[in-house]
DNA sequence: TACAAAACAATACAGTTGTATTAAAAAGGG
DNA sequence: CCCTTTTTAATACAACTGTATTGTTTTGTA
């Protein structure tokens, strides 16, 4: 018979958890107190699935990642124009609704966060950069970029952007709402490309 | 006689202590203890100039604005043209030296950190989009601009740019050097200018 | 039903936090 | 010089931190 709740379900309540607790009280918040308060479990209980703050914390910055992978990976899948595929994917990354918003909140936290803590061992990255470099390269291949491109540093553009504006539509949601930040990226993205 | 330093000039000493203690050990290593000691103070004698934490964190916090600002005007002032003083201006913010990075890099800590405080007044905030809407005011009304651009979403769009590279220039200074981040800039604003 | 392992709970502890209190030292004007 | 104000220092305190310890309950299985 299998269990209502595994292990390892159980440690991503927690991790989710601690989400909440950082999007409500940010990082200096997220104490293992409120995390297990979150979470309705007891310090000790909380303890037997995280030897440490560390671990907790590296598995919850993964469990991000993973989430927003996952969603990509799928949108990937779709059969749709290369162009509307790109943004599909970079509306994904994006804070445009409740669960991006969220992404990007704890994200954020936890990269300013650890930006400063060399003692954290196995900090995971976003892949970013790399995903910005196939977008790009993707364009480019199916013949979409404009001529006369410098495709080096329309990758670093496009990713400062992409970034840069899932910052601000985090900082400032009343300003950025998502329709705004979803024409912007189109408007990016058809600033490069050809029609 | 005047005195050596006045109190004025010793709470920007405690402000800036403030800053290095931010680079080093980030916002949690940013306590008064920790501030005092960098300033060689006391704390008592830094609780004279500041009667509590808020005060102090606000205090920094403008003044980083005020540095910043303050080389932004004096460019603003300089012979040049337009094109290449908005690009100037940009550098200004931008993190390309030891300077500009550390400016940045406590920013970026204040605003993470303040983000998740509600008991903070009177924060400051700094006016990138407003400086971005008169940088591209400034390049349309001059003629610099190209035909058939969309000027609110090119604001839009400059804007998490430059916030963005800014940002991965701290997070990420050994792939993004100064070199490429200036490069960058002047990429985009070339892009949208005529010639 | 036994019994060992897993899961959870309660409490304790040392260290750190912001702040308050109290007092000493330094500075400056008469 | 004296005396007030400014400046600095030392210590204390309650609250909170991560972690450790110890004990209790629940679960799975032989």
């Amino acid at each position: 018979m299998p269990k209502i709740v595994d292990h390892e379900e159980r440690k991503k309540r927690i991790a989710e958890a601690m989400w909440r607790v950082i999007l409500d009280k940010g990082m200096e918040g997220a104490t293992v107190r409120n995390i297990a308060e979150e979470a309705g479990l007891s310090l000790g209980a909380l303890r037997h699935y995280f030897q440490n703050q560390n671990d907790l914390l590296v598995y919850a910055m993964t469990l991000v990642l993973e989430r927003a992978n996952s969603r990509i990976e799928s949108v990937m899948k779709r059969d749709i124009p290369p162009k509307e595929k790109v943004i599909a994917v970079l509306l994904e990354i994006v804070p445009v609704n409740a669960e991006t918003l969220a992404e990007m909140g704890v994200w954020f936290a936890f990269t300013a966060y650890v930006k400063h803590r060399k003692d954290i061992p196995n900090v995971p990255e976003d892949g970013i950069f790399e995903g910005t470099q196939k977008f790009i390269g993707y364009l480019h291949a199916t013949g979409l970029l404009k001529e006369g491109l410098d495709l080096e540093l329309e990758i670093e553009r496009l990713y400062a952007f992409i970034d840069g504006i899932a910052m601000h539509a985090l900082l400032d949601p009343q300003r950025l709402d998502s329709e705004r930040v979803i024409k912007t990226i189109e408007y990016h993205i058809n600033s490069i490309c050809v029609e």
